[in-house]
DNA sequence: GATGAATGAGAGTTCATTCAT
DNA sequence: AATGAATGAACTCTCATTCAT
């Protein structure tokens, strides 16, 4: 009675265990290829469970897709503390910012829906939950010398939801996003003005 | 593939003309307003129209986006044409980069349908109208030694895709934008490796 | 758009207006068989008409109710000013009150809704309607002498509501809906204390 | 007939004794704030119970409104038992009849669902559980002159049910149900035709 | 050409009831 | 006996689209 939002963790019992994962999994896939249009129903069927279950673990459309962002980021975040831990200050920087974009790309839809439906998870609280991650990742990286000292973490963070956006809408292959973010990274490291 | 598509041009009456323009109009405010969900009964009654002329004029919802985004395509490469002929060949690409950013800015919603509802008009189809003005303007750029040689037409659209659909999603004030782009031109600018 | 509250009065095509009436012909009876739980599926049916349809009419369901409502006291109320005009003084309060209580009696399942149905139309409101015929019968009653001095329109009332419900909820044949009447009569008639 | 149908009396251990009388408290508030509608699911975590417990006590939701029905009337037939015995013959049947209005209209909601709900308990059966009580009651009443000869017994049920469910729809104050009750009793008293 | 009523598939959600744990 | 997850039919309501007037 204490901890527990609509939809949040994993319930008790093991079954119930496996269809929220089922559930999940299911939406992920119907999200992807349907929008966040793709009806409860669907999901349902693919997870091979009916609709009450779902709307019992996920009171709301909405919860469901706010529940697999969620689930997306701690991954991401879970990666991103080992880089500032254990990577190269004067290039952990990129190689997060990269990760993500390349990450991004790949949960292409997903991505899109962050940003689409209304407020299932905005996307400036999505990616705000990096900010701290940036902002030690960018002092790194200025002390060394790779990034000019006048950027700023919101910077940096605009520029990653630009190419992120960018990377999932414009349907880009691998080249063409090394080679914007090339041309980005060396905006970084310039000299201002 | 010329001049007969449906709900295409101008029709001929001119009480029919008006209407066409008033719908647009008025689908330009409720899309804005509420995304593409928002109903084709309530764009009729906006324009002062019932829904079966909305229907006889656009024959699908989705053909009413593709008119609105077709013209406001049209009314930048206008002004595109202007700045390839007028503009100093030095800063012309960065201004009008600048320009198509500040302008997906304002038409927000319309730009963010524009990436999302299936294919309206695919984003890169969009955009690639754009792809022979910057070419030139490239060119120029380029000759005048502000931007670096390596840089292709493709990675400036790639550029232009990211930050507009940032901007967009991204809630930027003028201040971030303009920090934004900065940097990205910075990048372009650098030479490269 | 000045006058026209949801599912007010009635349409201008004539077959729009049919509709309408089949509608609410249709809406009596499944509320009737099975109460305000009947499917609006099931009353388009039996209207001949779509579910879409019956909610252009009347946006919810219980706007529907509200119109059955309406229409009957609307009834009522007319039968109401004839006897006001034309009756005996002495008797017409009498006769008036028996007739709603039969007519009741008659719509039975309708006027359960009326009080049940959380508010659709609250079951003073609906009687409140008469509350100018009672006060009027009563003065001539009273100045004839039939009812005694001492009782109010508003017991009126009361006692209305009560006989009313009784023989809607009691399932009284006729003979025991007119010996409770005959005794309410003569409590009203009893000089008081 | 007599002691067992489904959810009857009382159950062998004690914690499930005790579920049921919290079950049955639970749902006679849930019921009272939203009527039948009320959702089982509620009513078993306002038992502080399973919804499973619920359905093992009573295996319909109508069985629970049956069994807090019969409840409610056990305690009254109780109260009446002594009242046949020791009031005084010319009063006790007023005194009854309006204590009966009293508490109808204080459990409100259950009175309603009572002549509501298809058939939990149909309210002849309720109320025909007081017929022989009644029919004492009027017959000392009779004797001692202070009701005419000519009612019946049924007649005193008929006017009960109406009184009460009066009381109930109405929303009268107790000065209002006082001046009904005087007049119904004055009727009851007055000499027929 | 315009109107606005009709269509009807489909959506999200609820809830009594069943059943594995 | 109790738990609480699962079921799935049912419900109200929405909306793009069609078509009689």
């Amino acid at each position: 009675m204490a901890s527990s939002e609509s939809g949040s963790a994993a319930p008790r019992r093991a079954d119930a265990r496996r269809n929220r994962a089922r559930i999940l999994a299911a939406a992920e896939q119907v999200f992807g290829d349907q929008g966040f249009a793709g009806s409860t129903e669907e999901i349902a069927r693919r997870a091979g469970v009916s609709v009450g279950t779902v709307f019992r673990h996920f009171p709301t459309k909405r919860d469901l897709l706010a529940a697999i962002v969620k689930d997306l980021l701690q991954g991401l975040e879970n990666e991103a503390d080992r880089l500032v831990r254990d990577g190269d200050p004067a290039t952990a920087l990129f190689t997060f910012f990269a990760h993500l974009v390349a990450e991004a790309a790949e949960k292409k839809t997903i991505v899109e829906l962050l940003a689409d439906v209304g407020t299932a998870v905005p996307i400036d609280t999505a990616i705000g939950g990096f900010a701290d991650t940036f902002a030690r990742l960018l002092d790194k990286a200025q002390a060394a010398g790779t990034v000019d000292r006048d950027v700023t973490a919101d910077d940096v963070l605009a520029l990653l939801i630009s190419t992120t956006q960018g990377a999932v809408r414009g349907g880009w292959d691998p080249r063409r996003q090394e080679r914007v973010l090339s041309i980005i990274f060396a905006g970084l490291a310039a000299p201002r003005r």
